[in-house]
DNA sequence: TGACAGTATGTCATATCTGACATACAATAC
DNA sequence: GTATTGTATGTCAGATATGACATACTGTCA
């Protein structure tokens, strides 16, 4: 039952804005999907920071450099579960993470503070 | 290579608590952890305030009941998405998605705020 | 008592996610 | 040039999550 969104989304590359108007997405889909895409950046924009290599994400993860990869493109294939321990494992605090979902805030006017 | 620590804590009942210290959980497991049950509590309490039955909520997320009550009893089958895809469809804003998040804040001290 | 609405728990087939691998690409240093 | 390091992308077998179903347990109301 989600899988039919998830293809359309890959289908259209996953349009970074507001996702939601010209699919046929729920005000809850898009907002996930917008929260997932806020805590991917934040995944790159942490690892980078702390000048940690993918691998070596990918490490502490006991995962791979490919999923890592994939976490940070917003891949669809990739969960919040797992979007959300990379974070934990980067030492990022359940305060900070908190921040970063609301981040995510829906569209209607609001501008992403890059 | 996450699947041992759910065994592990299906077999302790998921203990309510800061389950991390008698189990090999790492900070990041146990915060995960915790971040899930606080979302499960925080379900199971907004969708009663609003007097909308397990049964309904299911309809609304084209699930089924007994799905709804895995998330709230805090089934550890249950994903982090899922979760989050259903308070949102209860018309949680991601602001206060993030407060709960933050009440999931790990041990050291802290108490819950029932 | 029985009938009912709501909830819990177990199981299962299928859908989805995951780590691993191969491989390609980009930038830098030699 | 070609190593080297970091990243991207595709694929796939195996792991996990999912909805659906059956069934049991709980009130509550008559």
């Amino acid at each position: 039952m989600k899988k039919s969104k998830r293809e359309k989304l890959k289908a259209a590359g996953w349009a970074v804005g507001s996702v939601q108007e010209f699919l046929g997405l729920s005000e809850a889909d898009s907002a996930l999907i917008e929260m997932k895409l806020s805590l991917s950046r934040s995944l790159r924009e942490r690892r980078q920071r702390r000048g940690v290599s993918q691998m070596e994400l990918a490490k502490r993860l006991h995962s791979s450099q490919s999923r890592v990869a994939k976490m940070e493109a917003g891949d669809p294939s990739v969960s919040m579960d797992l979007l959300v321990s990379s974070l934990l494992v980067l030492g990022v605090s359940p305060a900070d993470l908190a921040k970063t979902i609301r981040r995510g805030e829906g569209g209607r006017g609001r501008h992403a503070a890059a």
